[in-house]
DNA sequence: ATTGACAACCAAAACGTTTTGGTATAAGAT
DNA sequence: ATCTTATACCAAAACGTTTTGGTTGTCAAT
């Protein structure tokens, strides 16, 4: 490998002016700054990274940490996000590092491991929990990061969420209006500060139009179109089985489907089915999926654009931001029938 | 930040002896170790990677530059196989380095980038195409790398695939069991390896029971449901529609059949669809797909172990893998219906 | 002739770690 | 008393870059 110093004697120059000439510093005459960028071309020199970082001690490294339950992951949603971090991150010249942890000690232990040994400049910490132990040590090492999601420490850092309980309003408003009475839902777990939001907007959404869902009929579900088909199957088996089934995401609720039509129901007709994010799957799904939508795309693009700003110490137009989502109506849902 | 400086300060001892120390070499006396690590533990040191890295000459991460025709992509496939190298790499000590680039003369010049600057240890090539710049580009620098798909170079570099070929002809053997006669394909882009492996599957297979396809009945995707249900569109709406429609992965698939659904077609019935690749929403779709597995998370992590084992200099038991796809019918695909 | 300003260059320090090639001391063998 | 061996320790070099704080030489202004 070809280094500065390598380059320093082939010109008969000292390796500061080498450095000096390729960095673009104007104590270097023209002449020798042409011979100096032509022999660097020639030789193939590439700038060790790893040394550059030890001198300048930032990495240009972004870390973005999955916190998975299972080890697989099979989500539109997570790509979908990745893709929009990582073109964003791309665009800044910055790296992004990607790992999964489960949620635990080993979790903060990476992040402690990576923070603290200068392994990245920031953090993206998604899946907010209400008591984020990450967010916690992050906060308190003072080391930059901006959250996907609210959390109990969220007056103290950056952060971009969804507005989910203002989501939830927007379905239970369009099943009223459809004038479903039996409406049951499917949740995620209250471990993720998201599920908060949404179950409230939801309550209070049907509580305006004087609907309120017992107990029996909010189940919790992890997320995946196995387990959305799994308790919608439940539900729909019940004696007296909802007529508008509500999931927390998308992929519960193509699972949710699958059930309803397997027991020969037409969904959109004889249950109405509805999904949260808004992943491109629910556009073309039979029928396609009525949802929120929420961009995610865009949000992962926005996160990082943000972390970037408080890495570099620019200071950020708005600290919190809450996006308005938008109730996406396709034909999984329809009219409450009267016959069941 | 605390360094190993400032612990020695602490405890009277050089720094040579610190480092010893913490590093478990046997030069260290017992009192003076505990002493150490008691130091060390208490003052909150966490080693400074970089400068372990500069030292090292090795970065113990991964890259993954995913090529993305699109900037966004949603696609479970790719988070599948995220899960699968991620982990795998986590469990070996290796961080993952992942970005986006289209190709390109971009993407080459960040495989440049990323391996002349010592950036990284070594690379996970996907989506390998016949003639690839990417890995024409590591070979000629000797840099470490395995590849997800076979290439024209592929005698000179370590390599995991799944033998489209077989997988396509399972597909058409069962096709020709249930008496189809009509048959189209939506295959992917003839830039991917694979493409060639599963069409020349396809054709051979169905050669075999004398069927020919005609070339209008070969219509070409990019791998997307959209495209899936856009193409599958313009196949159901001919004349003479196919009594199979294959698609050369699962999110097509998915797309195929929702178009046949908005037509009223019953899938299953009055007309089979196939995918490819088996992810996880297959299973829960409606119907149910019938498709090629393949283990894309055990590929995954078996390209990362691999790549590690090179990276160490640990030498393979096998250099090139071809995994043998199953079959998985579901009921997506039934007889040939007689009355189209 | 001296001064000041400027252009072009560079030696050495710094970043924080690991590794190399030692030294000093004490205990045991001769 | 001398030699060997083992134990415990350490100074300095190395990794490859950037930055600091200069120096030298030239030219124009005084």
């Amino acid at each position: 490998m070809v280094k500065i110093v390598d380059i320093a004697k082939k010109v008969n120059r000292s390796i500061t002016t080498v450095s000096r000439a390729l960095n673009g510093y104007d104590d270097v005459s023209p002449k020798t700054r042409e011979l100096i960028i032509a022999t660097a071309e020639e030789m193939g020199y590439t700038p060790n990274f790893i040394a550059q970082l030890l001198q300048k001690k930032q990495t240009k490294t972004i870390a973005l940490v999955l916190p998975t339950f299972s080890p697989r992951f099979s989500d539109p949603y997570f790509s979908e996000l990745l893709a929009g971090i990582g073109n964003k991150a791309a665009e800044l010249g910055y790296d992004l590092l990607v790992s999964t942890r489960a949620p635990g000690d080993e979790e903060t232990a990476y992040y402690k491991k990576l923070a603290l040994g200068g392994r990245v400049d920031g953090f993206i910490v998604i899946r907010t929990r209400t008591n984020d132990e990450r967010i916690r040590l992050l906060l308190d090492k003072e080391f930059p990061f901006v959250a996907f999601g609210r959390s109990s420490f969220d007056t103290k850092h950056a952060y971009v969420d969804e507005d989910g309980y203002l989501g939830m309003r927007l379905i239970a408003d369009h099943l009223l209006k459809l004038k479903h009475q039996r409406i049951a839902c499917i949740t995620s777990s209250r471990n993720f500060a998201f599920t908060k939001y949404r179950l409230s907007g939801l309550v209070e959404g049907l509580a305006q139009g004087g609907i309120e869902m017992s107990t029996s009929r909010i189940l919790e579900g992890d997320l995946t179109q196995k387990s959305g088909y799994e308790l919608g199957s439940q539900l729909l088996d019940h004696e007296m089985p909802p007529s508008a089934i509500i999931a927390f995401n998308d992929l519960m609720a193509f699972g949710v489907m699958s059930a309803a039509q397997e027991r020969g129901l037409v969904v959109g007709k004889d249950v109405s089915v509805t999904g949260f994010d808004g992943i491109p799957l629910g556009e073309y799904s039979h029928p396609p999926l009525t949802t929120v939508y929420q961009p995610i795309y865009q949000i992962g693009a926005m996160t990082c654009g943000m972390l970037v700003k408080i890495i570099s110490k620019c200071p950020l137009e708005k600290e919190h931001i809450l996006l308005e989502p938008t109730l996406i109506v396709r034909q999984s849902t329809g009219e409450a029938s009267l016959n069941l």
